[in-house]
DNA sequence: TTGTATTTGTACGTATGTATG
DNA sequence: CCATACATACGTACAAATACA
């Protein structure tokens, strides 16, 4: 009875100062501007800066405080932690999941991207995979980390956003799980030929074929896990 | 040198009184003690009931309302707009989003979700599953909303949580798209014989040919939009 | 070890704008 | 037009935690 009186009609001309700091705050982190891993200014001093009283300055950095972009340490300063809210809120989402599911949610995504990307890659797509395959070759230590910046880069090709945002974020916990069950043991991916074949299926762009190697990649990555988990 | 002067220990024994009510009303919204569309208690009342100062009620008010789960009517009062910050932020991503690329995303989780479903599926899922297409054919008005609750109750057969959050928030944008483009027009699914089919392959733990139903039905809905948007 | 400055955390009070009846 | 209730914003003060000399 209260929400919709006249008419459904939003009207967000009144924008709070608070949320306005919010908003400058929000853009300084993404534009760089605030790094990872920097202290801010002080509340005070932002105050001073944004010409608003020391609450409201505080209403904006606890937002984002909450949100896990920012992180308050007392006596010490505000530190910059992420600089992305969409992935913060699905990487919390992940962190109280179990290993399976995020297993599951990655071929998920990832089967759609090796057909995405083989279909839309561009000749500068090709380009940055075969840079990124080839570090894979080079470093046989880094082989985990290596191994995501590739997928990262298949996904990157599909030029949907919305896909590859969100695989990064699942492909980094993934990541993080691989490297606690796997620690002193050699990666050294037996995926390492399949990644080739990958990348030739999308210089072929053929679609197929490129999601059946990536089954046989996950599968692989799967079995380490759960051997891992069994021995 | 700031950071880790000592050890790398986390000391999370302090909790800010802000964020003790903050987790004290998001557990209120989770739970649904408040539900969406309520009118929560104004702000001297919360700071009565918790035992706080108005301005840490008002940071853990203004932290929700900034992450989209309350919205604050000036002269009325604040009310609960969403149940779930992981769906919120999700959403969000994707109100800044193109539909095609939603669209992607959708056919990249819902293929996966038909063949988990057909693999992991309860015979208490099939019961969900018969009934939720009961409904599709009962009425034909508002054959979109059911449609889409058929889908969310497959995608709950998957028993995966992280999916089906996940396939739920999509579903309802690409919902929302096919409303706004369709909206005299009958829907009239003419994907409605292909739900039995889907049904029947989940039945029948043929993850394979779920698959390939779900694309057929995907590609229905995406013909519908791309007409509407050419014509 | 001690003390001091800095910074965040908590709290109260006050004034103003805005919607409702 | 007035009274009420609520949100918004500011100012101030002090407490607690940390860094650094």
């Amino acid at each position: 009875m209260k929400q919709s009186k006249t008419m459904e009609l939003k009207k967000p001309v009144r924008v709070s100062l608070a949320r306005q700091v919010l908003t400058a705050m929000e853009s300084m982190i993404r534009s760089g501007k605030w790094k990872v891993g920097d202290r801010i200014p002080a509340e005070a001093e932002l105050a001073r800066a944004f010409s608003v009283s020391h609450n409201t300055i505080r209403e904006a950095l606890q937002s984002l405080i909450h949100m896990g972009m920012l992180e308050a340490r007392p006596g010490d300063g505000t530190y910059v932690m992420a600089s992305d809210r969409f992935a913060v809120a699905v990487s919390n989402r992940l962190k109280e999941s179990e290993l399976p599911q995020i297993l599951e949610a990655r071929l998920a995504l990832e089967k759609e991207i090796a057909r995405l990307a083989a279909v839309k890659r561009t000749d500068e797509d090709l380009k940055e995979l075969e840079n990124a395959l080839k570090d894979c070759h080079g470093r046989v230590r880094q082989g985990i980390e290596d191994d995501m910046l590739f997928h990262a880069a298949v996904a990157r090709a599909t030029h949907n956003p919305v896909l590859s945002e969100l695989y990064n974020v699942v492909i980094r916990h993934v990541q993080e799980n691989l490297e606690k069950l796997l620690q002193e043991k050699q990666y050294d991916s037996g995926a390492m030929k399949l990644h080739d074949d990958l990348l030739a299926a999308i210089r072929k762009q053929e679609a197929d074929e490129a999601e059946n190697i990536i089954v046989k990649i996950v599968e692989f990555d799967t079995v380490s896990i759960g051997g891992a988990f069994i021995s």
